[in-house]
DNA sequence: TGTTTATTGTTCATCTTTGAACTATTATGT
DNA sequence: ACATAATAGTTCAAAGATGAACAATAAACA
């Protein structure tokens, strides 16, 4: 039996995706570059990004929609509350549940950083027609989903 | 002024870049999943995969490829070394560098970790036709090509 | 109601990753 | 040849991420 015949790097789907894990891997070490004048890194982007969008939610909500695990939200936020970016308050109803929300600094900050990250995102993507861009997004929303849940 | 109207959630490039972003992370992430049988992370195999491509290269070498700096490549070698996985030796003409080289049982072990590695891969790309996948590979490598040297 | 089960967030120990400082070796330039 | 630069790899301390165990609260259900 020869391995070689069926060695992933002849298969186009596993050469494909490698490259995409590698320009994720360098457009991330870039971003965090990056951002570094503004003392963010890229998980607290995430953060303050996911905030912007879903001001309300709580800290397991925010933990799913960044798949990391809760306890990684719990050693994040305290740092990010302190510079006051965010605050975090208990539900009324469910005393269990913390709701997050940025302040104004924390949304002026965010406008800043979104500046760097889509200029990154611009000069990554600016290589591609709007439609392969596009079926890009597509498929790797396809992607996500099928994944998700497995 | 209203940064509303140019809010990155209003780009078609931002995203379907968070798109790939998530695609990567969620993929990477069932991938560790997967190894754990195998006692082996994403972060070991994507050094048994390089060794085996590039049979003698350096450290140093190793570390550009993976995106790391060679501080973590000394601190991932001597687990795999010591799991008699890969060999380290000593250039004969430069002595500063080592070369490393895939052992027997490190080439076997990849060979099953590929396995785990391609279904998943087959899984997540099957849902592009052979002619999309291709593109994304190639305007994947175009933003690796343009962010490398940024 | 009262008991059991789930959920939210935290704590903590562990593992990974990182970058700066260090040693040893080679390259460069005068 | 000799002094200076650059390079390969290591060490180490600090920061990040992870998962299991835990306390507080809410939900389910008998």
């Amino acid at each position: 039996m020869n391995n070689k015949q069926e060695l992933p790097w002849d298969n186009p789907r596993f050469r494909n995706w490698v490259a995409v894990a590698r320009a994720c891997h360098v457009l991330e070490r870039t971003l965090a570059i990056k951002l570094a004048p503004l003392d963010l890194k890229p998980a607290q982007l995430d953060v303050l990004m996911n905030l912007y969008r879903h001001p309300g939610m709580s800290q397991h909500d925010l933990a799913r929609k960044l798949l990391v695990g809760r306890s990684n939200i719990t050693m994040l936020l305290p740092q990010l509350e302190a510079r006051g970016l965010l605050r975090r308050e208990g539900d009324e109803k469910d005393k269990r549940i913390l709701r997050l929300a940025l302040t104004e600094a924390g949304e002026a900050l965010l406008m800043q950083a979104l500046k760097v990250h889509m200029a990154l995102i611009e000069k990554a993507m600016s290589q591609s027609t709007p439609e392969q861009c596009d079926m890009i997004g597509e498929q790797m929303r396809k992607i996500y989903e099928v994944l998700k849940e497995a």
